[in-house]
RNA sequence: GGAGGGAUGGCCGAGCGGUCUAAGGCGGCUGUCUUGAAAACAGCUGUGGGGUUACACCCACCGGGGGUUCGAAUCCCUCUCCCUCCGCCA
């Protein structure tokens, strides 16, 4: 959520965000009327309350039963009148919240203008696409072949688009997993282990409720919904919380599976495990003051990359234009790597500062150590990265010309003596 | 799943229809005193909203939501969480 304040103080600059993104500006205006009733309502109901308060209080040291009934008489009219008042401000309030959360976070200044992501702009490519003097497989041939991907159990136990990692193939992923894990520990980020399934007061403050309530799995009794990202549980461990400015920034990272009940277009991504409705991913997370967020956007960028040139990958990062940013974001980074196979670039990482977006909706403040009044934080997420492309991306950068998988020097101290997948 | 007990300001803890404008204590901040510190004493102390150039001032908040009442921390309903015991269970 953004600032009303700054709707209400410059309006032009929230349009002009929703234009260069591409939606409709009509809500700008919207808001503002809405606004205009809401405190126009508000002065007119706390006037009410404050003779209440008063008459009330007096009345409470009447003696005279007549001028006594008088005043409860009067200040039961008073009574009616300010619950329809309360009544109609919830409304305005309601409609106002809705608003408020359908309009998405300024992108930044240095994120190019673009209608979609045809727009996205390469910053940098590191490595060659390699030339191999065989036919590399893609990893839906290779998995089935070495026994560890496993699609007809995935269709079997569960359905389409679910599949089994076997043997080798699901080491390697816990390994991934622990590599990523260990790195980012490395970089100064504390691992957390957070519940996968949370209530939706934590989707709500991580931007997730209402908007995106098509894409996720609930539980039909109870408040309990699966986490579509790590993301979701990290932005709530500091909901509602005052930090002390000295303990910021705080840099987390963890593992948890995600959970997406979006709807998957037919034929695209149908090959393989590049989509699905489950897959795992470690995320980097970050809560610092606003004047540190751009370095901290700089940090998590460089730590994505890191983990990708460790694992020995070629990779490029895009930076996304306002067509393509996402909802709460003021700039983003994507981070695709090779995958010779399938013949792709592959979305591993996707890195954001949505500065204080979140932080808004999440109420997460920290005390500045001066004394002065709590602040909103700002938050950056980024992936670390997403699990399933990462293991295409191991199987078919490391494939040999005989079908087997050379595993990355990096991942061996998981694998048990497994250096060769065959 | 069953029975009982709880949830009050940064923390402890009183209050159980009307000066609650939430006692008292601890902590914190400021000041007086002091060469300095401690002690003592005095004052201050949260969040959100409305309002104001800025103040003033006003409204809301005693776990969440709803209700009763002229008036609710206090009474009623409901939900959540924590504690104790029983049952079940990896």
């Amino acid at each position: 959520m953004i600032d009303l304040n700054l709707i209400r103080e410059k309006p032009e600059l929230v349009r002009q965000a929703l234009a260069d993104r591409q939606m409709e500006t009509s809500s700008v205006e919207q808001v503002l009327q809405l606004d205009e009733q809401r405190r126009s309502l508000i002065q007119e109901v706390e006037t009410l309350k404050a003779e209440r308060n008063v008459v009330s209080k007096e009345i409470g040291q009447m003696r005279d039963p007549a001028a006594r009934q008088e005043n409860i008489d009067a200040m039961r009219l008073v009574g009616d009148r300010i619950s329809a008042l309360d009544e109609d401000l919830r409304q305005v309030q309601a409609r106002l919240d809705e608003l408020m959360a359908n309009i998405p976070n300024l992108p930044d200044a240095r994120t190019p203008l673009g209608v979609d992501e045809n727009e996205n702009v390469v910053i940098k490519t590191v490595g060659e696409i390699p030339e191999l003097d065989f036919q590399p497989k893609p990893h839906w041939e290779l998995g089935p072949e070495l026994g560890i991907i496993d699609f007809e159990q995935g269709v079997k136990i569960t359905g389409s688009r679910f599949y089994v990692l076997s043997g080798a193939g699901a080491r390697l992923q816990r390994a991934l997993i622990a590599f990523m894990l260990d790195l980012h520990t490395r970089q100064g980020y504390t691992e957390k282990y957070t519940p996968f399934m949370v209530k939706s007061d934590t989707l709500v403050a991580a931007g997730q409720l209402p908007k995106f309530y098509d894409n996720l799995y609930k539980d039909h009794e109870e408040d309990l919904w699966m986490v579509p990202t790590a993301e979701v549980p990290l932005t709530g461990l500091h909901m509602d919380d005052i930090l002390d400015e000295d303990s910021l920034p705080r840099y987390y990272t963890a593992y948890t599976p995600c959970f997406r009940r979006e709807k998957m277009s037919a034929g695209r991504d149908v090959r393989g495990i590049k989509r699905g409705h489950q897959f795992d991913k470690v995320e980097m997370y970050i809560f610092c003051k606003p004047e540190d967020s751009p370095a901290a956007f700089e940090k998590m960028v460089a730590d994505a990359e890191q983990t990708c040139a460790e694992l020995g990958f070629t990779y490029r990062v895009l930076q996304l234009c306002t067509g393509d940013l996402g909802f709460g974001s003021t700039i983003t980074y994507d981070i695709e790597v090779w995958a010779p196979g399938c013949g792709e670039w592959l979305e591993v990482s996707s890195i954001s500062n949505v500065t204080d977006f979140q932080a808004r909706r999440a109420n997460a403040k920290y005390r500045p150590v001066d004394g002065g009044r709590a602040r909103l934080m700002h938050t950056l997420n980024g992936s670390g990265l997403g699990m399933p492309r990462t293991l295409i991306a191991v199987l078919e950068n490391y494939q040999q010309p005989d079908g087997s998988v050379v595993v990355p020097e990096v991942l061996q101290p998981w694998m048990g003596g497994t250096g060769v997948i065959s």
